[in-house]
DNA sequence: CTGAAAGCGCTAACAC
DNA sequence: GTGTTAGCGCTTTCAG
């Protein structure tokens, strides 16, 4: 009982117990029709005897493409990369193709390597939200290519973007429509791009329209940051918020209803994302929808248009859609 | 300009550069200190200055191993998968191995090919809660190994499943401390494995002690689908519900509010896996907590340890872990 | 229609 | 220490 017996048949092995040469072996695999049917049969008869089937490593090499992409996420607890994970197993999987995930942690030193290491295994990797600096990400794009970008734009590199602005002046026109004229910001992390672009976007429409005032109040990314600033939204002023994200947005809720502050009621509350829950909390979340499935179906079309060639660099952005539930309503002040 | 100029230089290229031969590039590509310092310099700056970097399909056909796992699950939308996979891919991660995924979409019949397919390409699979027949999962087996099952148990297969049984041994007991002798189970899809255990444990802590009336109410799984029985379940004369799993009891919980019934005031709610929600809810959810990232987090341990030789095919069980809070109270029935 | 042989890019004995 | 050489398992011209 050798332990190293073969974990597994290869081609050679078939082609002898089968008689014929590993030429004709490939050929049926690989359902070439160009092979007398007797001996297919005879090919097909010992495959299955021996249990074997193609190494897709081998066949990787030969061939020069493995089959497979990478996606790289910076968190793979966050709603938005799970549903663009899943968009893009979906769609790629749906054309045959296999993928390799990896996490970066929020770790941005770690996000190079991870994707160069990811790259070298297949045939393009998709970015999602990366955190590396433009330099770094710039210099890193003909190494990565085939690359798609998820919500990261680069000159010459393919890329799906979500239009944040859009999602913030949707909310903020909602607002302004309920009659609401000081409105207080619930700001994300500051590193944090996308609650860079959620701030520019308020500070721009509270200047430029002159519409309302606007609040900052420093939060945070999560249930326990929104919590936490619930007096401070109460004793603001404002008679709405607009919490970075629908995490916040409930930790938010979550602490006026404990202060006794009633929702629409004495304030509104919008979120953003519309994560799965923002549709069954007391009140129900008004929020933007951001389209997280298709990011992934799409970076799919993007990417694999790349790998037959039809490389268009174009950047697609992605309007939120707005969802007014039960959290915003008339103010009274 | 041919277009099909070298997508990347190859360890050839660079032992010409730096005029030495492949194998002592592959040494110091690899970090053997056997090389020269001065040899070494020069293949390293050769490297850099082609921008070369091994070929991991290469290198994987030569070493007969990829250094990457697999995982399949059955859907990537389910938060008890979706923390399997974050668990899995730190734990892998974190020894240098790269993680595959593949989703069934829960089309049974495609399991079988996913499976095979990704096991091609890697060195081991982890199987999560596999709805193939018993039958095919044995037959895979060898195909499959180095493969560990997530709750789904097999003779000879290292495996970790969750005790759904102690779960809820866990919950009646603290709900019988409460007082409650009439309990109202909202059942899970009733094709469902997860269902039939909780319910059988129902059965059998009802029959047995005889300590409580059990009723059942045709249910499922999704917060609508509590939410339409809410009605059913104030009119059970039960002083107490037990959900089948987290999304249902908020479901119920939400129907109940709307319908005047306060919680855990006139009825106890209960949940079942601890998703992340549930500390959030008005009133918070007693539940009981499926340790999902440890699951992910073990099964890489247990994968790593046949990878190394050191296979033990033990079956691991997970007892849930009781969190009691807010929806649940004594009885004043 | 089939087989022989070269090659995908890398590693690992084995000599020098 | 370093180079030579023979694979890893598969695909694919190119003859026949």
């Amino acid at each position: 009982m050798d332990p190293n017996a073969r974990v597994s048949a290869n081609i050679k092995l078939v082609a002898e117990a089968a008689g014929v040469s590993r030429a004709t072996v490939s050929r049926v695999m690989n359902g070439r029709a160009t092979v007398a049917p007797e001996l297919a049969e005879r090919v097909l008869t010992a495959a299955r005897a021996l249990d074997y089937a193609p190494s897709q490593v081998a066949r990787s090499l030969a061939l020069g493409r493995t089959a497979t992409i990478a996606l790289i996420v910076p968190d793979l607890s966050n709603p938005m990369f799970q549903d663009v994970l899943r968009g893009l197993s979906l769609a790629a999987g749906a054309d045959g193709h296999r993928l390799l995930i990896a996490e970066s942690n929020e770790q941005v030193e770690d996000e190079e390597v991870l994707a160069l290491e990811a790259r070298r295994r297949c045939d393009g990797v998709v970015l999602a939200s990366p955190r590396l600096p433009t330099a770094d990400l710039e210099r890193l794009v003909p190494q990565l290519a085939p690359l798609v970008l998820i919500n990261r734009k680069l000159p010459g590199v393919p890329s799906l973007s979500v239009d944040y602005a859009a999602g913030i002046q949707d909310l903020v026109a909602h607002l302004l429509s309920l009659g609401h004229r000081r409105i207080v910001y619930l700001a994300g992390p500051p590193p944090s791009t996308s609650n860079r672009e959620r701030l520019d976007a308020l500070l721009h429409l509270s200047e430029q329209g002159n519409a309302f005032e606007l609040i900052q109040v420093a939060c945070g990314a999560t249930f326990e940051n929104g919590h936490a600033v619930a007096g401070a939204v109460a004793s603001s002023g404002a008679t709405a918020a607009v919490a970075y994200n629908d995490m916040v947005a409930f930790g938010a809720l979550s602490g006026l209803h404990e202060l006794g502050v009633s929702v629409p009621g004495q304030i509104s509350v919008t979120g953003f994302d519309d994560i799965p829950f923002a549709r069954f909390t007391t009140p129900p979340l008004t929020s933007a929808a951001v389209p997280r499935n298709t990011l992934g179906n799409q970076a799919w079309r993007l990417l694999h248009a790349q790998l037959t060639g039809q490389g268009a660099a174009d950047a697609t952005d992605f309007r939120p859609r707005l969802l007014v539930r039960g959290s915003t309503g008339r103010t009274n002040g």
